[in-house]
DNA sequence: ACTCCCTATCGAAGCGCTTCGACAGACTAT
DNA sequence: ATAGTCTGTCGAAGCGCTTCGATAGGGAGT
């Protein structure tokens, strides 16, 4: 392993200007700095991470917590965790991969052993055991997502109460007035998971100011669950025409069942979905759909860590505004 | 941020009697032992990560380099980094999550400084360009996947080649003689994924046995790509009755569109998938499947590595045994 | 020629931990 | 009793880096 000793002899320097030099905290002559780099390249040098953390108190390390269920809108949680890690090291940082099990406990040891200089966490509930221990620390931190209380908190989410209400307005323009939300799991709002209320709460306040009925009912994924929620949804409310479709891996078997029922997309029912373009693009109707940004959530949460780190930004929400595509999966209300 | 000084100072011992009651790397009174233990808890002291990195030349920590692709069997993925992130955790290791953004340089960085002990790989190519580093090392590494040379490696993956052979011999045994395969997206091949190839390789040689045509065409996901494949084998081959299907995104896609065709599943045509039970259990046809045991891998990868650090175990390639589940999507070809 | 101020560099301290060797005291073996 | 052996604890060195204060030398200003 060589050291930043060996590069400064290599050098003829001393040690500090070697750090100098990488850390280009003081003026270094262009000469002297020309020699250290080329010694750098020629022992093949890397700083050691641990020793720099030592002394800088640094770990450029951002900890990423996800959901340990990978039962949930997995695609999402991947491309968030990808654009992550990428948007990280573009500033220099590494990212560090928590799952959720540990629960807070992770929160306590990552502020406290100085493993990671921040954090990012995802799957947020409105109610969520670990933000107390976010307020109660001065490490910085980023949700992705929205619980109940943000003060102190700083936020980067779909604004999702917008979407629900984005999705019934579509509909309603449509023609339609009688709607019906596959939702997610059951599970998901048992624990109060902010996205899936808040988006139930837009879709809910929306239709009734337009006067449009509206039903909501979790959903397992696959097909056998989504076929009873269906079955059910009909015998309750058979004049449906307009269904919104939060769990993404319902909609590809309710696009099969309506077929099989032989409920033409678009002409007979519309399907509106929430889910990242890529689904809306590959399912067997074209979908329109209000896109989940994935990618930039997890671009901005890193940004806005890295701010915070410089010293720079402060406790803020930040949502994003929905975009509705439409595509070939809705159609105005049959005659 | 409370150090090992002030934890010794409280309990009335040296630093060092604190350091040995932490790592029982030497024994110590119960008496002792309990004041310590006492005093962590009391101060809620957490031993710094730079400083132990930095005197014991151990991060503890797992560096595990995924694909930047985010459009490939992306819930395989993403299980196989939860199982390596909790397994890890078992094992006292925490994961650092690199893309594939960085390439060999990635290697490079994280074995020159030292911020993580060992590396997992994921989707390594038949000549990965990373193994030449890998193996001119000392720093311990586990491949998720299989290169065309594994001297000097140590490989988990599931048996791809007897996976494709397994697929065939469970169509043959039912009749089919004419059989399709919808592959993974062109670009899988043409980087020469270790897995897609073994899984042809496999395919193509036990048909080549049983005297079965086999038609191999690489599918994009989604619905408009699988229609055009479809149309294309039938075109050539008008009496395919056995599909296997190694894309998962093209699962359902092909299932609706053999139903739209009026080609019943399983009575008319037969279909084997490729992927995690998950999938095979929520499509709309219930699938005769080779699971991808992802969490396996994941697990599998963690517990040789940690073998290896341990100095236990040793350069070898495991190859899980694939099995065949029969559901409802194969049976006997039609009279 | 003198001070004043930069700029470029160096030396040394110290970050918080692990680990090695030393050693006091309690036991066992002779 | 004496030497030998453990057991439990301590002190100190050192891991590789950052950073602070000091300093030498070169210009600019007077």
């Amino acid at each position: 392993m060589v050291t930043l000793a060996e590069v400064a002899q290599h050098a003829g320097v001393s040690a500090s200007t070697v750090s100098y030099v990488l850390s280009g905290k003081r003026s270094i002559s262009t000469t002297t700095r020309q020699r250290v780099e080329q010694s750098i390249r020629e022992l093949g040098y890397h700083p050691n991470a641990g020793a720099r953390a030592l002394a800088s108190s640094r770990s450029n390390i951002i900890a990423l917590m996800v959901p340990l269920r990978t039962d949930m809108y997995v695609p999402v949680m991947m491309e968030i965790a990808i654009a992550v890690a990428t948007t990280a090291r573009t500033h220099g940082y590494d990212v560090l991969l928590l799952t959720g099990e540990e629960g807070p406990d992770a929160v306590r040891r990552v502020t406290g052993s100085g493993l990671a200089d921040a954090m990012i966490l995802m799957d947020v509930e409105l109610d969520d055991e670990r933000l107390p221990l976010l307020r109660g620390t001065d490490q910085p931190s980023v949700l992705i997502g929205l619980p109940a209380d943000t003060t102190g908190l700083t936020c980067v989410d779909l604004d999702f109460r917008a979407t629900g209400a984005l999705c019934v307005e579509h509909l309603a323009m449509l023609g339609h007035r009688d709607i019906a939300v596959i939702g997610e799991a059951p599970a998901v709002y048992e624990r109060h998971t902010g996205f899936a209320e808040r988006t139930l709460d837009g879709l809910r306040s929306r239709a009734q100011e337009l006067g449009v009925r509206l039903l909501h009912r979790p959903c397992e994924g696959g097909y056998d669950a989504m076929a009873v929620t269906l079955a059910r949804i009909l015998d309750e409310r058979p004049g449906t025409t307009g269904f919104v479709v939060q769990n993404e891996s319902a909609v590809e078997p309710l696009l099969a069942l309506l077929r099989q029922q032989g409920r033409a997309v678009p002409e007979d029912v519309s399907v509106v979905a929430i889910c990242p373009d890529q689904v809306a693009t590959q399912a067997s109707v074209r979908l329109t759909s209000v896109a989940i940004p994935a990618q930039e959530m997890g671009r901005n949460a890193v940004e806005r860590l890295v701010a915070k780190l410089d010293g720079r930004g402060s406790d803020e929400v930040v949502l994003i505004t929905p975009e509705l595509t439409v595509r070939a999966s809705t159609g105005p209300v049959p005659a």
